[in-house]
DNA sequence: ACTCAGCTTTACGTAAACGTAAAGTTTAAG
DNA sequence: CTTAAACTTTACGTTTACGTAAAGCTGAGT
């Protein structure tokens, strides 16, 4: 029998490197819905997951208003075609988003290199005036 | 003569979609300096592209603060090994925060197109059942 | 002379994402 | 039994990045 992980709240704050308000605070906004056990807040591996996609999706800038959209639209049964498709645009919506980061980044990723180089030049000079 | 190019708020505020109080912000902040002329703000090149520099930050997440930082180190004179130093170490750290989020973005897009394929097939389905 | 668009400063308001303090509960260890 | 660690709720505080009046200045057009 391979009996399911659980963690507390402790244990899944350490693991991931927030504070435990943090946790509380993203069920507060309904993001995640641990079970409860008395009054301890139970996690399954089904809420480690969602906590690691509200922080890649944090990392990336989104919203917890918007993450939480996505959550909602992923957990409702999608049946009917208006859903679907409202689906489909958001997605796209997001493609087009992270594919502004990715150019974003590259720039930036050009921009550091320049930099780099030439810190590295300035103390390549700088090293060559100190053995004169 | 190639006379240089100047802007008014309200002109730059249009050709980035932002308000003129986010610009004047970003003054307040001292993330742009522009010439003044009487009581108006005159912007150059050099501040049309810092602005869009603040901009592209902003939208990989970096506060107006780092922003700063990071302007400011690039704006001294970078003379002194201690300080070109520093300026590397920054760079690579944020070399490793846009690592970091180049791999939540592939990530989300491999979900997307997941969640994409389901939507599509689940579509078909939809329109095969209609059919019958 | 008037008006009006566009600019200015000053200043208070706001939403998001928690931080932090207070006060109580539960569970394992001594 | 009691102490300590880890958890709980409630609630007010804080920072960031602006929004939003209010009230006045300024230059171009009529």
């Amino acid at each position: 029998m391979t009996q399911e992980q659980q963690y507390s709240i402790g244990e899944l704050s350490r693991l991931f490197d927030i504070t435990a308000r943090s946790i509380r605070f993203y069920e507060e906004q309904e993001l995640l819905v641990p079970e409860r056990q008395g009054q301890s807040r139970i996690y399954h591996l089904k809420d480690k997951v969602r906590l690691k996609l509200i922080l890649r999706g944090k990392r990336l800038g989104f919203s917890l208003a918007e993450i939480k959209t996505l959550f909602d639209l992923y957990d409702t049964n999608l049946n009917s075609a208006p859903q679907l498709k409202t689906m489909l645009a958001i997605t796209e919506q997001k493609r087009a988003v992270l594919n502004q980061q990715l150019n974003d980044i590259q720039m930036l990723m050009i921009e550091l290199d320049d930099v780099e180089a030439r810190c590295k030049d300035e103390l390549t000079e700088l090293q060559r005036g100190n053995n004169l």
